[in-house]
DNA sequence: CATCCTTGTTGACACTGTCAAGATAGGCTA
DNA sequence: TAGCCTATCTTGACAGTGTCAACAAGGATG
């Protein structure tokens, strides 16, 4: 019996549409579990309720990724640079020098964190990131640091141009970035993790408070 | 047949030891919880892995806690109160104004983070502070963020005590210990989930690191 | 003594990740 | 065209999980 009679879309389409019968199942997948991931938290997303989300059967995705894991290494990355794309696009549309955009982009951080809890709480999972050798100076060998050290990239190029402008004091720039990354993932860690969505600071807007935050750190670095 | 001939220790004496069976389970499942996690990491708890290493049967968890989080629950409350006890005693230790102390205890704080990842991890996880109300601010309802809640007034003490001094700049003191500890609570993860314990910096001691990443807050709240 | 309540046990259930083996179908050579 | 190959997907099975229900042990209390 034909049981799985799937939607026959595109099935000689010219576009890029390969893949045997599904369609492309990989993709399906990796998008069928981010809406898990944000619907019912990390921990509610498995195996066989993405394969059912994607309408297979529950081994079907192993042939697409060696394990769960690795299901949710592909989900990690495509939040990841997300996230980063979202940042890139508040610093190339911020006005302002450098100190302006570093702050923008670390709002940007904050908010994307709070419309997307469950997304940003799966970039934070250390098993996702099990490569053996190389650290973030080196060559990254996961595809999910390989993803974040894009975003360590895009910091150090503005922190870099502000640097090379006087706008901030001259020194480790790395340093600078890991500060910068430090406190906005610390902030949003803490809203997400330690006030269910609320600042502690009262009725005041997270993201306002982030700004201050980060505001906090450029008085640090800023060149007087 | 008498299965169980738990050793006898402690049977009648006058000590507190006090419990029906096994002497006092509770406390045994929390410290198996903590060595499990340990080993193991978080997601190699299991219920019937606790009951096992406290050598009980596997459902006899469930006469002291409701279900699997509350174990983990009882388990981060033992850590976060552990760390916050190291803190205290770098803040009582540390000879210096109070910027000194902040440093201090940060660097306490990332050393107990990389010297105890999983438990630190454990203080990480949402789902352990479901408590419906209360926020930093007000009352906090479940025990993790109650014992966290006294590591924050530990850290507010010392930024009152350096505004009192004249050593810190005026303003929101719960701004500047939000600060901290977004900064401080940042690089530790940094450090654990995204660099194999390794910093960025090369080859650079992550405690040195750290120090200098508080530096630089502190370069931004000192009153100049 | 008998009784109760706390603590602990055994047994069962649905659900999980993963392995093994079979089915399906497009692409290949002949 | 026929027939095989291989990637893809399915069904079936297994041990291990969290949790519920029912039962047993044994101090505490009368």
């Amino acid at each position: 019996m034909p049981k799985h009679s799937r939607r026959s879309k595109a099935r000689k389409s010219p576009e890029i549409a390969r893949g045997y019968h599904h369609g492309n199942l990989r993709a399906a997948l990796v998008s069928a579990a981010i809406k898990i991931v944000d619907k019912r938290g990390p921990d509610g997303l498995t195996i066989r309720r993405v394969a059912q989300q994607a309408g297979v059967s529950h081994n079907a995705p192993y042939h697409h990724f060696r394990d769960k894991g690795a299901i949710l290494e592909a989900a990690t990355v495509s939040c990841i640079t997300a996230m980063i794309d979202a940042m890139r696009h508040q610093q190339h549309k911020t006005r302002g020098n450098s100190l302006d955009k570093l702050i923008a982009m670390g709002v940007e951080f904050v908010r994307f964190a709070i419309e997307h809890p469950a997304e940003f709480r799966l970039m934070h999972r250390p098993e996702l990131r099990k490569s053996r050798d190389g650290c973030c100076g080196g060559t990254p060998t996961s595809p999910v640091e390989a993803a974040s050290a894009n975003g360590r990239m895009l910091l150090l190029e503005t922190v870099r141009q502000g640097q090379k402008a006087g706008e901030i004091r001259a020194g480790d720039s790395d340093m600078l970035v890991l500060a910068w990354w430090c406190l906005v993932n610390g902030y949003a860690n803490k809203v997400l993790n330690f006030s269910h969505g609320r600042p502690c600071d009262g009725e005041r807007d997270p993201l306002e408070i982030a700004r201050d935050i980060v505001q906090t750190l450029v008085d640090g670095i800023e060149k007087k």
